[in-house]
DNA sequence: CAATATTTTTAGGCCAGCCTAAACTTTTGG
DNA sequence: CCAAAAGTTTAGGCTGGCCTAAAAATATTG
């Protein structure tokens, strides 16, 4: 596949590190001015990987000019390199919508599939199913999908779902994980983007977050509670 | 992506050996019995690849068991080798069914998008596209789909377009290539699958194969007409 | 049937991307 | 402010899959 936005094609291992700093700096949302610089360490985690091994990729990045790397001091994408890990998120989010909504993938399953495929499609593909999809501003996560000109949507004000007032309500907007055990675990709840959850009085009891959704109550581990983001249009 | 016919999961290059392998020892088609040794040498061409590069993959194939390898005597699949050729097949050929079928690829556009594809897609996709697509038996080329069993569907009699007799005429089942620039000339001539030639009266003038599509005559290089395969129903 | 041509194999290398172990910063906290 | 902890880099290795060059086996043909 020819990554449009850099010069020379690149090995899929490079994407995956362009795309995980870009998540690690910014979390796929926002601009490449408030991202912040990325630590050896936690892209090694984040690609269970060893810090020795992510030296050795950043290196090589810095020299395409795709990111700026200084030791010690972590590393920043380039102009370049936020276009590029952009276009990887788009893919990426565009199979996902595509697997959910036209191969009836549930939206907790999608991740892993489109993982292995993101790499290995087309332009005329991503451009088929853009189309199909009628160009999906958002993914079954509730993730904003960069346009086909690499623009991300801009999103409505939201709140962590741990952050609500007691008796405060608000539509799940999107839930910011790919741990395949915690999206079965919020699935199997129904908790998914579009669905009312309220927030029930705390203070007694066990620690968590306690939260109404249709008729059930349930303690959520605040862990849990603060990937689960609501919008604004509470009741 | 589990390959399940094989213990140890393939590589990519490993799995594009076997499949060659058969195409090369019984084009995709017939049984093992049926198939024939298949040269280092052909597969070098077939694999753009130099044949130094072949002997070395296969042995390593043949201690996996993959393949029955005797040093200048040419390479034959086991029956475990077979099994996993037949599924990258089915993966294959069930993505050029769903490229055309959902996605609205022209039929010679789908194979290389499934070139692609085909080593990446996991069982679940699989079984998704395929009953999306009922499960067919051949693909937008009309090369038999190997069922989830890795049955081969049992073919009709057809013979090559290049020996029909004159004035008779037939369907198109087959157009058995992969050469891009040859699947576009007869896409662009109305050659496909499903549509109906007549041979012309030969003889005179310049060599070659001389049919009727439609209203339009055509004189079709012998190569050419070697690819297409028409079914016995004929008029 | 020998001489030449072709095919195949061996031997030695290269590159990407990962690893470990050990050396070196940088940060933290008593 | 200095020692220990945490994070990072260097050095050296490994594997997969490809390469070239040269040697060996087989095939062809006059």
């Amino acid at each position: 596949m020819n990554e449009l936005a850099a010069k020379t094609p690149l090995s899929e291992a490079q994407e995956d590190y362009l795309k995980q700093i870009l998540m690690l700096s910014s979390g796929g949302i926002g601009s490449l001015e408030t991202a912040h610089a990325v630590s050896t360490q936690d892209l090694a985690d984040e690609m269970r990987v060893k810090p020795a091994s992510v030296t050795g990729m950043l290196k090589k990045l810095a020299e395409l000019e795709l990111v700026e790397y200084e030791a010690y001091r972590g590393v920043k994408l380039t102009e370049t390199g936020y276009k590029v890990a952009l276009e990887v998120l788009r893919h990426h989010r565009l199979i996902e919508a595509y697997l959910h909504q036209a191969l009836g993938y549930g939206w907790e399953e999608v991740h892993a599939e489109a993982e292995r495929l993101e790499h290995h499609i087309s332009e005329a593909f991503e451009a088929r199913i853009a189309e199909w999809l009628g160009n999906p501003s958002h993914d079954p996560h509730g993730d904003p999908i960069p346009s086909a000109a690499l623009e991300l949507p801009p999103d409505g004000p939201s709140r962590q779902l741990s952050a609500l007032e007691d008796g405060e309500s608000g539509m799940v907007a999107r839930v910011a994980t790919q741990d395949q055990d915690a999206l079965n675990l919020l699935a199997r709840l129904g908790i998914r983007p579009g669905v009312r959850v309220e927030m029930l009085i705390l203070g007694h009891g066990v620690e968590g977050t306690r939260v109404r959704i249709g008729k059930e109550r349930y303690l959520l581990p605040s862990n849990l509670a603060d990937l689960v983001w609501v919008s604004q249009n509470s009741v």
